[in-house]
DNA sequence: TTGTAGGCGTTATCAT
DNA sequence: ATGATAACGCCTACAA
């Protein structure tokens, strides 16, 4: 039984074993300078008093909590949930605990995490920025040279130097649509995001590129810009279909709204891949079980996690900022080929 | 400036002011004891000298962390995700943090976090319990006995008295069938989770009393186990199908399973729900998505994820086990009718 | 109303 | 190899 009613402490340990609570606390920390006799002594006694170590009382002597932050707009959408879990894999490999909070796409919110955060007394913070459009670069930027290490991941503050781990949605919109290109569909239509977040941007860019390089117009009125990821309304489709030249392929910059026109594709008795294609992106995990199944751009989520997460932690390790040398990591997306666009 | 280099202190504070610590300390938590004119003076300071409160240092003194541990199999399934936000949401109304782990379906796993959260002294932890069937009950008692506040939530240890929100399996699954009768269903097949899980267990009952209500037999070639709640593999419909006397309707244990044999049944030309009906379980996101649209039954899972946080945090604040007076919240699953059972 | 002092549990720096 | 002591930053009796 340890002393006071309460939890069992180094010093109660010590007390039973007539030594010094740092003794204990050396044996305890494996400390090469301990006798082979004391640490064995205090090992036993330790699991006999059912002894824990208070990670938070080790933490403020320290200096250091092991504890990394993550504020991701939702956690549970499809995206962040496995970015959060490779880097909880990561941080767990190496002792880090990971406290996750929500933005709600609300910079605002996001910039009260922070702090929040901050006072928990984290190592550092991974932060997937709220696309409401209101990003506060000056904070950030305040943030970074204030010593606090940052890493962020997919959506990123623009005009900001900071170490990052996105994807090159260009590169992921340019190889989609020339499979697409290739596959012998020339009148291919874009469902694009808020040109304003740059991922949408890249994606309408990757989009024009392989076009213009394989020789095909772009055409405006082939292009249509959708409210947000989520955006199913099915008027976007039909828009598209009723015009006198309609498209031949649709390369959406969602999946959700890529799976709302394939459904009315569908329904007006087209056939797809034959008639119309379809791709879309972020491989979601539905993308696999509708019919006919969605080709998709993979965004390499659980990978984009690790590499985050592994980067912090090195930087930590460092005592350095995070990838100061090489401070933005380009994941390349994959073409997911399935029934839409065969 | 504050003196050191490092961050600002209440020290820094008091000695700027010359007061004395623990004044600024009763300032700064808003004491009523301290005169308006110091407390404003304080708070300026404070602003001034950029002060942010270490979190970590007053929980180490106060006893408690205000974190919340959490353990679900995997973040990245749709149903934890949607949990956990919950939990967020709540957790945050109330000044509490949530400290987020996998156990990888893993008890053994399970158990050391358990391990490691304790020793980050979170001050209760909400756990959906890994579904090896290697359950500890043991540990799990003691882990109560012990004092430390557990919520269990989804999958909770059986013959335990412990507080726990879960959804009426049974019901829900007694819900989905009779709608099926209802709507003229007669041979109605059950894909059956494992049955060493009272969850799928208490599906297959809600299913069976549900025939047995409404005058049909149960017969056991209708019935299939099914591996898990991923196993998409299509012989397990194509065996339902090429029985001499097939079924006219599905009703499955996993919203997965239902989608791969309705594409297996599309595939054969069958027509949905006219030929033959579907209903899944759980109601995943690519339900809505899919053609035909899947019926399912919803988990209420950002209500499980928002009660269990609640009444843990109620426990904490009384002081007392969770609802040591009525430990068990059912929540009530509701029956989703979409196009494939219509 | 404010100051003093002690301690939460650990670790790091001395000294022995 | 071990012990004594101080400190991490905060809170809270108790005293003034």
């Amino acid at each position: 039984m340890a002393r006071k009613s309460g939890k069992t402490t180094i010093h109660d340990i010590a007390f039973e074993l007539r030594l010094n609570a740092s003794t204990v606390s050396r044996a305890l920390a494996n400390k090469p300078v301990v006798s082979q006799k004391t640490r064995n002594l205090v090992l036993a006694k330790a699991k006999e008093l059912n002894y824990r170590p208070n990670h938070m009382a080790a933490a403020l002597r320290r200096g250091r909590s092991d504890i990394l932050g993550v504020i991701v707009p939702a956690i549970d959408r499809a995206f962040f949930a496995s970015v959060i879990r490779g880097i909880e894999e990561k941080a767990g490999e190496q002792g880090y605990h990971i406290m996750v909070c929500q933005s709600y796409d609300s910079s605002m919110r996001e910039r009260t995490m922070v702090e929040t955060l901050r006072r928990v007394q984290v190592d550092g913070i991974l932060i997937s920025v709220a696309k409401d459009g209101k990003t506060d670069t000056a904070f950030y930027r305040k943030l970074i040279d204030g010593g606090l290490p940052v890493q962020f991941f997919d959506n990123i503050p623009e005009g900001i130097e900071a170490p990052a781990v996105v994807i090159d949605d260009e590169k992921g919109a340019f190889d989609a649509t020339t499979h697409l290109i290739k596959s012998g569909y020339r009148r291919i239509a874009h469902l694009c995001g808020p040109q304003h977040l740059h991922i949408y941007r890249d994606r309408y860019l990757g989009y024009t590129r392989a076009l213009k390089e394989a020789g095909l117009p772009v055409e405006d009125e082939l292009i249509v810009e959708i409210g947000s990821h989520f955006d199913t309304s099915p008027e976007i489709f039909s828009r598209l279909w009723e015009r006198p030249n309609p498209p031949d392929a649709i390369f959406s910059a969602s999946d959700y709204s890529a799976a709302v026109g394939l459904k009315a594709a569908l329904k007006l008795g087209l056939r797809v891949p034959e008639d119309l294609a379809f791709m879309g992106f972020s491989n979601e995990p539905f993308t696999e079980i509708i019919t006919p199944q969605l080709s998709s751009v993979d965004q390499q989520t659980l990978e984009m996690g690790r590499r985050s997460a592994e980067r912090l932690m090195a930087a930590l390790n460092n005592n350095s900022t995070p990838a100061k040398t090489e401070p933005k990591l380009v994941l390349l997306p994959k073409v997911i080929v399935r029934e839409s666009s065969s």
